[in-house]
DNA sequence: AAACATCTTGTAAAGCTTTTCACAGCATGG
DNA sequence: CCATGCTGTGAAAAGCTTTACAAGATGTTT
């Protein structure tokens, strides 16, 4: 357990050569004799020496080290994210750090501090701590930590905060799913979300509506506090009984597909059939969502590529200084049978997601 | 983004003090006249200083970041751990970083190279890559890192290598499985597993066979080498066409439930009602394993709770010098409908899995 | 053969903090 | 009043590497 301790001076004096030529053969091989090249090897893999990247942390002031800030890893939007930005910054050698912040957790100086001292390369942030609707001091918070690393978010654009920002389309997300359920025949169609406060709802519920009226289609709004499976099951309980059989929606749009899990489960649960009775979209493409009985539709938002994309342009913040880039991306509307069938509608994909 | 470069002598010189103060200031507090504290704190709070932990870093020879390697962190599996891990590092002021890995891949010197670069505190390894059954120079390769930093696995010891050992007791848990089918009257029952050469499988299929021989009840083994839910689907397929219906199993114990969700849909597909014509089982208790169609009996490995111990054990590593920890972990056999039910066997047990 | 360019290598500083040691000031006890 | 011990603070070293600069060696040109 106990660490080795062999320095580059060690070796350079093992070599015969000073700690500066050592260094040149292990990181550049610019101006050294091949003689020496050779010679120093032989003394590095003998001992198989490995240099200290602290030490060089500390010299080049970079700390090769990236931190991911999120709610939680164990959801399969995150995990998305965060294993393609870990991917993307391998790439270049780079590490990524999980952060765990609580959903709706108020970012404070405290936590900010953490990053500052590590002196992390870059900081990407994504879940509803960087977007609710009334910032307060957010953008303060994150300007001053902006002054020792670049961030980026996944989410629209903050009022007062100049970073870079990748975030899927929801709005026109939303509309693809009215628009298909129009299509459908469907006249009342209710919308379950979740803490309304953040943009990441909002803008779910402004794309629905907008299309909704676009349409003439008659809207519900049902809101929980939480999205999980289970919070799905009793809010499609509280969304039927609340009203008489004959004022139901007949169609569901859900927040995302974990919640769309529990909704389909308590609408089976209330002897109801989907999609003869009620049809129900998602909104994310799990992995589990092409297993779900019936299949789900739903809406890709394509959480690797936005992960990927976010971490890229942070990596590239670090070089240029205008870091400003903001960039809505496409969704892609997953037709299954959730909703029932609309062969030849022209928005039929599939993006079945892997496993190692 | 250019970086504040405030050192610790630009707070000295502006507080009147000397360097070795304001670290005291900073750190404990231990013998420092309050009105320095007061002194030195103004002028750390007017600058908003935030001390270098590189340089800290540096000389304490500790990077405070332990690295955990898994093959996906998308899986819910990895992801639990994952997250059980960096909460408990987290408590002690460390951050963990995400290495990937393929799960079938062969640790390299190379890859080795980069955790003790980094000087990690310690390195968490889980996945397919730490446990085959032919471990050819693994445990050396192993042992080399461990001279810099400990190690520990979620899996069984690996022999030639002490170090810490968590991992779920999977022979237990298979039979605990074996036993429910059994008792619920079927006498033929399959395994479908996955990439045979891991313990993780190899300690599945160990413990299925001992119990169904005790039991008397025929067995049926089936391998893919990839264990996701589409093989899954093709799998269940596979394995009944491949034999006549009389000889069909009545039930099916599937690897985990990732492929069990493909393994029902199969079923499905094939016209066969689950558990009526044939019981499924799985292995892991997912967040979706409850909403399944039959909800999913399974085997709840606690990943979480592996995590946890381990990363615990990791860090206790570093103050102990002898390290080597084994321990197995008990399994709860889940019972829910895709087995038929068996009511007052006192098996029963739930354990949601819930999401911030 | 001298002057100059190029290549190779070493010296030393820089990067930022923590910690050891020493010292000064002060109080306590004999 | 002196010896002793404690408290608070500073100077300096240590931790390990990279890099700017200088200098020596080698080769080329006139």
């Amino acid at each position: 357990m106990r660490a080795e301790n062999l320095t580059i001076l060690d070796i350079a004096k093992e070599a015969g050569v000073s700690s500066a030529t050592v260094s040149r053969v292990l990181s550049k091989h610019a101006n050294v004799r091949p003689a020496t090249i050779q010679k120093v090897r032989a003394v590095v893999d003998k001992y198989s020496y490995q240099p200290n990247s602290i030490a060089r942390g500390l010299l080049q002031k970079q700390s090769h080290t990236l931190g991911v800030i999120l709610p939680d890893v164990k959801h399969p939007y995150y995990a998305s994210i965060f294993s393609a930005a870990q991917r993307e910054a391998a790439g270049i050698g780079s590490a990524v750090q999980l952060y765990k912040l609580a959903y709706n957790a108020v970012i404070t100086d405290d936590f900010v501090s953490q990053l500052i001292e590590r002196r992390l390369d870059g900081a990407l942030f994504c879940g509803g701590f960087v977007e609710p609707e009334n910032p307060r001091d957010l953008p303060d918070v994150l300007s001053g930590l902006q002054r020792y690393m670049p961030i980026a978010t996944i989410c629209p654009p903050l009022a007062g905060l100049n970073c870079v920002s990748i975030y899927p389309d929801l709005q026109g997300g939303m509309r693809k799913i009215v628009g298909h359920l129009a299509r459908l025949g469907h006249r009342r169609i209710a919308f379950i979300g979740a803490t309304r406060e953040t943009r990441s709802v909002g803008e779910r519920e402004k794309g629905f509506c907008a299309e909704a009226e676009r349409l003439g289609v008659e809207t519900i709004l049902h809101y929980e506090n939480i999205h999980n499976p289970a919070m799905g099951e009793i809010s499609a309980q509280k969304l039927l009984s609340g009203r008489p059989s004959g004022e139901w929606p007949t169609a569901v749009a859900v927040v995302n597909d974990l919640m769309a899990l529990g909704v389909l489960k308590g609408l089976k649960r209330m002897g109801l059939s989907v999609p003869g009775d009620i049809a129900v979209a998602g909104c994310d493409n799990q992995f589990f969502s092409e297993y779900t009985d019936p299949p789900l539709t739903t809406l890709d938002l394509n959480a690797e590529e936005l992960g990927k994309m976010a971490m890229r342009q942070l990596l590239q913040a670090r070089e240029a200084d205008a870091v400003t880039f903001a960039q809505a991306r496409d969704t892609i509307l997953i037709i299954r049978e959730s909703c029932g069938s609309q062969p030849g509608c022209g928005l039929v994909g599939d993006a079945r997601r892997g496993y190692a």
